[in-house]
DNA sequence: AGTGTCAAATCGCCCT
DNA sequence: AGGGCGATTTGACACT
């Protein structure tokens, strides 16, 4: 990964002499990937110039202090180089919340062990594909979410599926994404989860259409074996208090109970249609 | 009218 | 080839 007025682009932050702090505007088409500038929920504080070049990038919502630190080299103009753009799409963690700079002498740091940051730095560098890859041919490259980026956007999605555009800035910060990003997550994932459930619905109907079909397959032929006994024993039925009547619609019997409260026939009386037009709502559905 | 967000449809890259 | 999934487009809606 060379480091060019692309990425300089892509990053969007330049660091100059004299500490002067530029936040560029995208220089390139909305199609193309433009990381982070600095989120609106950060306050940016700059040393004063005699002092060792440093920049202290803090969360201001007061989210539990964490705090990155840019340290520059004063003697040369440093690009600096978030991950954001390119590393980021190909696994380098964005949890990582280490960015490589151009020269190496820059870096922003997070709350993280020199342990995890040898894996990080490991990791975008076993990971780490050319600018050419990046950008793909037309310019439509494939990102691939990091395992841990995705791990955090499925836990948030688990505490609430939709993202006020502050927790959209702050989750976007966290994971290194553009907010856009974080909010296409969203909207993919809610896609996704209601297609799933759709289809989920639609398996449980077809069960509970096989298993209502069998059941009125089985009732049918209980009639059937019931009028016959009723042609065979005439007397003997009409002795019992029982009374089998056929539901002319629906071919359901029905029964009213004996003097003890039993009846034989009640069991085959399912609820003839579903309420609430909701099969799926319905406990008592044999499905 | 401008802006932001959403769902739905679709595209297209990447992996198996 | 087909599925997963990130990104884009489009249209609807709410809010200012």
């Amino acid at each position: 990964m060379g480091i060019d007025g692309e990425d300089a682009c892509k990053s969007g932050l330049v660091l100059g002499l004299g500490l002067s702090l530029t936040v560029e505007s995208p220089c390139k088409p909305d199609h193309i990937q433009t990381p982070n500038k600095i989120p609106p929920f950060l306050k940016l504080e700059s040393t004063s110039f005699n002092d060792e070049p440093s920049l202290t990038l803090g969360l201001s919502g007061g989210g539990g202090g964490e705090s990155y630190q840019v340290t520059a080299a004063a003697t040369q103009k440093v690009d600096v180089k978030s991950t954001v753009g390119g590393d980021l799409y190909h696994q380098a963690s964005s949890l990582s919340a280490v960015s490589s700079f151009s020269t190496g002498k820059v870096k922003r740091e997070r709350e993280l062990s020199s342990e995890e940051l040898r894996e990080v730095e490991k990791k975008k560098n076993s990971s780490r594909l050319s600018d050419e890859d990046e950008e793909g041919v037309n310019g439509r490259k494939k990102l691939r979410l990091s395992k841990q980026q995705s791990a955090l956007l499925e836990e948030s999605f688990k505490q609430h599926s939709t993202l006020n555009p502050k927790q959209k800035q702050v989750l976007a910060w966290e994971l290194n994404m553009k907010p856009r990003q974080v909010e296409v997550w969203f909207q993919n994932r809610r896609a996704r989860t209601k297609l799933k459930q759709t289809e989920a619905d639609c398996e449980l109907l077809k069960k509970c259409c096989e298993t209502l079909t069998d059941e009125n397959r089985r009732l049918q032929k209980e009639i059937q074996e019931l009028k016959a006994l009723k042609l065979a024993q005439p007397f003997h039925m009409h002795m019992q208090t029982a009374t089998l009547t056929v539901c002319p619609s629906c071919q359901t019997t029905t029964g009213v109970a004996d003097a003890n409260g039993n009846n034989p026939y009640l069991m085959a009386s399912k609820p003839h249609h579903f309420y609430n037009n909701n099969p799926l709502s319905n406990p008592s559905a044999a499905c």
